[in-house]
RNA sequence: GGCGACGUCGCCAAGUGGCAAGGCAGGGGUCUGCAAAACCCCCAUCGCCGGUUCAAAUCCGGCCGUCGCCUCCA
């Protein structure tokens, strides 16, 4: 089965087809850096690190593209409002700069312990103000934008298809807005392309307009097409966004260039904690920093790979703890394989294992397929993973099993799901931790030989106390760490 | 008020017309000095009502409930 996707523009799954033979242009809208990320940032970009992870599994050459918004942003979007990295940084009294400095670092940080593979281009609204003046100038030339006061609106009346992606009619939009009518705007529903600034106003760029800033919506229209041509093939991002902000992304675009941005607009649903909707303005938002002092990071990620991307996703303890334990069972398995690496006999796959391999992956693959069924791909490894214990209790295999096994965890797991490291926790042990614990297993290894049993276990429940569990086994004792995971 | 999504075992969660994946928890076994891990077995007719169909969790209608967007948010 070919790959298909669940397209928003137009709300149906359709196939995927590449603009060009072999090569996929994708962009995702990245965070505003004006504070720590949480728990939606990480369902967001995990879903489209997976993505693009699969694609790149396929074989295609992806360029992912995702930005990072540090200007524009504004508080609300009556095209009122402050500018949030202006408002924090003035808080926190730091350059506009420095704040974007310190959180997009701490993005980065945050996106890296999830596993997710660094975009092949992050670049920044503040750093690509010429191409959003430039976008600004067509439209006006072309006469989709206008300037009050020297700001700048996009006008939806010029664009008749304006409320394409979301499902909306601009009427409706009138008649429901809730937010005061800027006095500068023609229609309630034009958004703007150019903010004017005031000399008090410390992120601001000179214009053929005056001083200002460039709106909110402008940079992803003018940062894709820049790196990825227009249309490119993929455009994704969180549900919310996409309107206003995905909607005016097409205008604009499609206005100034009279081609599409996007062929294919995916999607990811939102994030709630113990049922309720989570908002950074709520107050209940939850932290990564935080999360990850709890849980691991790659729990969080095999939490959010556990539910389709589609779906919404709520957060509870005893959620994240049920995942904890799975992702624990797959590991074991994994461990147990590469324990048992080079010690098999000599010889080629056996067929039953081949065959094993063969299902798990043709599995894995048609869920992938399936709009990135992430869910039912890892019921796939856990298939595999029952099916690799059996294998590996019942002895007789050959060295070619072990590896073909291991090798289809390495991959599917790790390289497109990224939950499986080279390097599993208990492995990283080394050093004095590790002798030391070499040392408790042959002095408990002497008290059991001479059946003194209440040693034995004082060593091995104070052990477990400490995240150490031991477990005994016919070719010896080995330990793993939990605590670690 | 407008638009949309969802409601599947105690919990999480796949499944969009043909005998309901997977994980966690639970029960019973095997292995073990005892554990742990692992393996085997058991554990749901899909919010409610009505309709279409040989056949529906899957399609249609109504009701109830939850959530989201319409205002900053991934």
């Amino acid at each position: 089965m070919a790959l298909h996707v669940f397209n928003s523009l137009g709300r149906k799954r359709e196939e995927f087809q590449p603009l060009h033979e072999g090569f996929v242009g994708m962009y995702v809208c990245g965070p505003t850096v004006y504070d720590h990320a949480h728990i939606g940032h990480a369902k967001s970009y995990v879903s489209f690190d997976v993505i693009v992870r699969y694609l790149r599994y396929l074989g295609y050459q992806v360029r992912y593209v995702q930005n990072i918004t540090d200007v524009g942003h504004l508080t609300d979007d009556a095209d009122e409002g402050e500018d949030k990295i202006v408002r924090r940084a003035s808080t926190q009294r730091l350059e506009p700069m420095e704040l974007v400095e310190t959180y997009t670092r701490s993005y980065f940080e945050d996106m890296d312990a999830l596993g997710n593979v660094r975009p092949d281009i992050s670049p920044r609204a503040s750093g690509h103000i010429p191409e959003q003046i430039e976008l600004i100038k067509e439209l006006i030339d072309k006469g989709f934008a206008y300037e009050v006061n020297g700001s700048v609106y996009f006008s939806v009346e010029k664009f008749p298809e304006y409320g394409m992606l979301s499902g909306r009619r601009i009427e409706e939009l009138v008649e429901g807005a809730r937010v005061e009518v800027n006095p500068e705007k023609r229609n309630p529903a034009d958004f703007a392309l150019w903010k004017r600034a005031e000399p008090a106003h410390i992120l601001r760029w000179n214009s053929p307009w005056g001083w200002g800033f460039p709106g909110w919506h402008l940079e992803c229209s003018a940062m894709g097409s820049k790196y990825l041509g227009q249309p490119f093939d993929i455009h994704g991002g969180g549900l919310e966004n996409q309107f206003p902000h995905h909607e005016s992304e097409i205008a604009q675009s499609q206005a100034a260039h009279g081609e599409p941005l996007a062929r294919y607009w995916l999607h990811n649903n939102m994030v709630t904690v113990g049922g309720q909707k989570m908002g950074k303005s709520l107050g209940n938002a939850i932290f990564l920093k935080d999360l990850f002092r709890r849980y691991d990071p790659l729990v969080v990620r095999y939490f959010i790979l556990n539910s389709h991307y589609r779906s919404p996703l709520d957060f509870t303890d005893e959620a994240l703890s049920a995942a904890e334990r799975g992702l624990a069972r797959l590991h074991n398995s994994v461990r147990a394989l590469r324990r048992a690496l080079g010690r098999g006999s000599d010889g080629p796959v056996s067929p039953e294992v081949q065959r094993t391999v063969d299902e798990a992956r043709a599995a894995f693959s048609s869920a992938m397929d399936d709009d990135f069924n992430t869910a039912a791909a890892l019921a796939a490894l856990f298939d595999l993973a029952r099916a690799a214990n059996t294998f590996l209790s019942a002895g007789g295999f050959t060295g070619a099993d072990v590896e073909a096994l291991e090798r289809a965890f390495r991959e599917l797991g790790g390289a497109v799901l990224g939950i499986v490291p080279d390097e599993l926790p208990d492995e990283a042990v080394a050093g004095l931790e590790e002798d030391l614990i070499h040392l408790l297993i042959e002095l408990r290894r002497e008290f059991r030989a001479n059946r003194q049993w209440q040693e034995a276990d004082a060593i091995r429940d104070r052990l477990a106390a400490l995240g150490v569990q031991l477990e005994d086994k016919p070719e010896g004792t080995t330990y793993r760490l939990e605590a670690a995971l």
